[in-house]
RNA sequence: GCCGCCUUAGCUCAGUUGGUUAGAGCGCUAGAUUGUGGAUCUAGAGGUCCCCGGUUCAACUCUGGGAGGCGGUACCA
C-alpha cells in the first residue's frame, strides 16, 4: 500500500458513545446477569425477548405534530420508507408484545427483558449510547399489591448482588405529586409547561440541593459554564409551600404505625383526594414490605423521587446505592440511581384504546456494574488456555492430539497457531495468562514425555532471581511426565492454583 | 443545544519566545541467551506535531474556520 493511499483509509475507532467490553468485564458481566436472572424468576416472572428495533410509531417516539422521529433515538428508514428504530427502553416494546398478544396472555402477564438499549444522546461519564437494562414488568394488576413487589423484587436483587446495606429503595407516588400541583393551583390543561419545569426542578436535589432547586422554581438559574435555565416562575410563597411539602415526614423511625407530620399551613394540600390516594399508595407499599420481612432501610418513602416525566401514572422507586467511593482523581464517584420504575397505567392503551394498570422495574445493569466493579477493586484475571507449544512443525499432529486430549478432560487448552519460535510462543502464552505450557520437543519425545512449565509458579519464582542466566538454567516451576500423564497432571495443576 | 479546556509516536505526555535532523517514559520487535515468558542491558521499527485556509523568507508553533476528545450545564423514555 502506497503512502498515497494513506488518507483514503478509514480510521479504526470506536463510534462515539459505544465501547468494547473485554473478557473480564463480559465475564463480571455475566455472573451479575445470572444473579439478577435468578432473582427475578424466583418471583415468578417469565422470561421474553424482543428485537432492538421497532418501528418507530410502535415505539411512540415520532416528534410532536411532524413525521420524523425524536430526535434522542436512533431511527432509519427501510426500503418501505418506513421509520424504524432502535429501542430506547424495554418497557415500550412489552407494551407492543401485550397489546399484540393479549388474547392469549395469561394475565396479570408477568415477564422479564435483558438485553441492550440504543439513546442518541450526549455521552458522559458512565453514560453511553448503548447500555443494558433488566426489567421485570406485571401487566394487567391494578393492585398495589403490584408495586410493592417490584420494591420487594428490587430489594432483593441487590441484596443477591452482595449489596447488604449498601442501597435503599425510594418510593413515591405521582398522586402525591398530583395533590402539591393541586395546592399550588397548577392546573393540568393550562399550566402544564409550568407542572413540567418544577418536576424538572425537584428531580435536581440531589444534585443542587435546596439552594439550587429554588432558584430552578422561581426565576431561573445559571450554572458556572454561564448556562442559563429558565425557572417555574412560583412566588416566595409557593416555593416554600413546595419544599415543606417535600419535607414531610410521612413514616416514622420504626415505621410501626404510620406518623405522618405536617408542617404547620399545608392542610389545604394534604387534604385533597388525590393526595390522600397516593398517601394511600405508600402507606400500603410499606406495610405490605413491612410484612415481608423487609426493613425500613431497604424500602423507604420519599417523597422527592420524581423519576421519568412522561408516562408514570402512580406509585414510582428508585434504587439507590448509598456508600460512596472515590474515583482516581480522589474525588467522590457519584453513582446515583441504578435502577427504577413505576406504574403506568395508559402504556397499552396507546395500542388497543383499552385501558391496562402495569408495574415494572428496570435495573441499568451497566451503571450498576460499573458501582460494583470500584467495590470489588482487586477483580481476579481468569485463566487462560493451556498453551500447547509448537517445538517441531513436523510433529504438529502430536501436538494437536495432546490439545485435543486436554479438551475431551475439559480443561481450557489450544495449541499455538502462530508462525514465531519458542521465545514468543512463551510470551505468547504469558499475555493469554495461561496456567501453564505443554513443551514436547526432541529431548522428551525421545522419552515419551511431555513438559509442563508452571507459568503462575515460575512467575512466583522469576520475582526473586535477578540473574538472567542463573534463572534459565534453574528452569523453575517445570517437570517431566510420561506422555500418559500428561491430562491428569494438568488438571492438578490448574486446580492448585484455582484454589 | 450552550459554555470552557484540550488535540505532538500504539499509550501517557515533554518541547519549540516562529528557524533547518521533533523528544522521553511505557509498550512493541530483535539481540545479549542457536529449547524457555516476567528482571537487566543494547539496538531497531514507529510521526501529514488533528484537518483546511491565512500571515510570513520560513508555521508543529501565530491567526481564522472546521472536526474530534474531555469536563460542566441543558434535555433524558
Amino acid at each position: 500500500m502506497s503512502k498515497a493511499n494513506t488518507n483514503t483509509r478509514p480510521e479504526a475507532r470506536l463510534a462515539k458513545g459505544f465501547r468494547d467490553i473485554e473478557a473480564p468485564e463480559l465475564k463480571a458481566l455475566n455472573d451479575m446477569t445470572g444473579k439478577i436472572r435468578e432473582v427475578y424468576e424466583r418471583y415468578g416472572f417469565e422470561a421474553l425477548d424482543t428485537p432492538a428495533i421497532e418501528y418507530t410509531d410502535a415505539l411512540g417516539k415520532f416528534l410532536p405534530d411532524q413525521d420524523r422521529p425524536n430526535e434522542g433515538v436512533f431511527s432509519f428508514q427501510d426500503e418501505d420508507e418506513q421509520w424504524m428504530s432502535l429501542r430506547y427502553d424495554l418497557t415500550a416494546p412489552l407494551a407492543r408484545y401485550v397489546a399484540q398478544n393479549f388474547q392469549t396472555l395469561p394475565k396479570p402477564f408477568r415477564r422479564y427483558a435483558f438485553g441492550n438499549v440504543y439513546r442518541n444522546e450526549k455521552p458522559g461519564p458512565g453514560r453511553f449510547r448503548q447500555f443494558m437494562q433488566f426489567d421485570a414488568d406485571t401487566v394487567g394488576a391494578e393492585s398495589v399489591a403490584a408495586d410493592a413487589e417490584m420494591c420487594m423484587l428490587a430489594a432483593d436483587t441487590l441484596e443477591a448482588l452482595g449489596l447488604r446495606g449498601k442501597f435503599v429503595i425510594k418510593v413515591n407516588s405521582r398522586n402525591i405529586l398530583e395533590g402539591l400541583f393541586e395546592g399550588l393551583g397548577l392546573h393540568l390543561e393550562e399550566d402544564w409547561l409550568r407542572r413540567l419545569t418544577v418536576l424538572r426542578a425537584l428531580d435536581k436535589l440531589d444534585r443542587l440541593g435546596w439552594d439550587g432547586v429554588k432558584a430552578l422554581l422561581g426565576e431561573g438559574r445559571t450554572d458556572e459554564s454561564g448556562d442559563r435555565t429558565a425557572g417555574a416562575r412560583l412566588n416566595v410563597e409557593q416555593i416554600s409551600l413546595v419544599q415543606a411539602f417535600l419535607s414531610q415526614k410521612i413514616e416514622d423511625e420504626n415505621f410501626d404505625g404510620i406518623a405522618v407530620q405536617r408542617p404547620y399551613g399545608l392542610g389545604a394540600m394534604t387534604d385533597s383526594e388525590i393526595y390522600q390516594k397516593g398517601l394511600g399508595e405508600l402507606i400500603d407499599i410499606k406495610r405490605r414490605c413491612r410484612a415481608a420481612g423487609f426493613s425500613n432501610d431497604q424500602v423507604r418513602i420519599d417523597l422527592t423521587v420524581i423519576r421519568g416525566l412522561e408516562y408514570y401514572t402512580g406509585p414510582v422507586f428508585e434504587a439507590e446505592l448509598t456508600f460512596e467511593v472515590k474515583g482516581d482523581d480522589g474525588k467522590p464517584v457519584r453513582f446515583g440511581s441504578v435502577g427504577g420504575g413505576g406504574r403506568y397505567d395508559d402504556l397499552v392503551a396507546r395500542f388497543t384504546g383499552e385501558k391496562v394498570p402495569a408495574t415494572g422495574f428496570s435495573i441499568g445493569v451497566s451503571r450498576l456494574q460499573a458501582a460494583l466493579s470500584l467495590i470489588n477493586e482487586k477483580k481476579t484475571e481468569a485463566l487462560g488456555p493451556v498453551v500447547v507449544l509448537v517445538m517441531d512443525k513436523g510433529e504438529i499432529a502430536t501436538y494437536q492430539k495432546m490439545t485435543q486430549a486436554l479438551r475431551n478432560a475439559g480443561i481450557r487448552a489450544e495449541m499455538y497457531l502462530g508462525s514465531s519460535g519458542m521465545k514468543a510462543q512463551m510470551k505468547y502464552a504469558d499475555k493469554r495468562n495461561s496456567p501453564c505450557v505443554i513443551i514436547q520437543g526432541s529431548d522428551e519425545r525421545a522419552k515419551s514425555e511431555v513438559t509442563i512449565k508452571d507459568l503462575i509458579e515460575g512467575a512466583k519464582a522469576a520475582a526473586a532471581i535477578k540473574d538472567n542466566k542463573e534463572w534459565k538454567a534453574a528452569r523453575p516451576a517445570q517437570f517431566s511426565v510420561s506422555e500418559s500423564h500428561l491430562v491428569q497432571e494438568v488438571h492438578n495443576l490448574i486446580k492448585r492454583h484455582q484454589g
